[in-house]
DNA sequence: GCCAATCCCCACTAAATAGATAGAGATTAT
DNA sequence: ATAATCTCTATCTATTTAGTGGGGATTGGC
């Protein structure tokens, strides 16, 4: 199960791609409508913004806005962003590799082997998918061009 | 990142299952095998026995033994056993489906939508791939017929 | 029958993490 | 000025993780 805080952030980051281009989402809004509890929502932005992915602007018309555009952030930065790695063992983390320290042969382990695969499944997704895509509402990923929601 | 607890279930079943049909393995032998503190994994075994895969002797010549034959225990069961539910979302899990209290419409949760592609393609490997598969040391899960290790 | 080895059961603890809550400071439009 | 916003830091509580410890029950060998 992913955490609270990395649900609340997707849940934020999809409401502020959603908005149009050049116009702010204050949090204090995102709160409100998502029911997440705001000064925790505030520590989560802030976080984003530290990592590159929103930006913000203060004062009376204030809020924050994507930084980058919707389709170039993927899932599994976000959930690592929150989560730490997404590898199921330290020994498989590319990003974050720490061998086991009971592990005698990383090769000829079994569970590593196993675990590799679902991993490597999982991943494909994660690492492939956008907020842009999600906001598409598009099942099977193909470009969109310019387009941000496909009516149902 | 799977718990230490699971880890070490791993480590423990691909023993038992390793050794010849009936002859029994001590938790002791196991946690010096594999550095495991021992009354952690006595624990763990409990648990497997508990949850029907494994069986126990006491007395001196006591260990323990696969109930069920190793290809018929997949990891996902086993990780399920020790991590709770494997569904990154509550709404998400058949096993143990819990309603997200903030969600509007499951049907229309971009999260969800995207968290099931990836669960989806992980549970494919984790329930399908057994401890069995494991110790074939067979990466693409072949029927291996009553063979249980294959020579390198 | 006794002993030692083993599994079985339950209680407890220490450290880390999750999930916030709180308060004050900085910036900006009006 | 002032009110609304973001920014920063500290603190708190509950839960989970990762064990530790002390016995009790069962069994095989003598």
């Amino acid at each position: 199960m992913i955490s609270n805080k990395a649900k609340y952030a997707f849940r934020a980051l999809l409401a502020i791609a959603a908005e149009p281009e050049g116009s702010a989402l204050t949090s204090a809004e995102i709160a409100r409508r998502h029911a997440i509890p705001h000064k925790f929502l505030e520590q989560i932005l802030l976080d984003l913004k530290k990592a590159g992915v929103l930006d913000s602007r203060r004062g009376k018309t204030g809020g924050y806005v994507m930084l980058r555009p919707a389709d170039t952030v993927s899932f599994g930065e976000i959930l690592r962003l929150f989560e730490g790695p997404l590898a199921p063992l330290p020994c498989l983390s590319r990003n974050a590799y720490r061998r086991c320290e009971d592990c005698e042969s990383e090769a000829n382990c079994e569970i590593r082997r196993e675990f590799a695969r679902a991993y490597d499944a999982s991943r494909l997704v994660l690492d492939t998918r956008t907020l842009g895509d999600a906001l598409a509402n598009n099942p099977y990923g193909g470009d969109m061009g310019h387009e941000v929601r496909k009516a149902g």
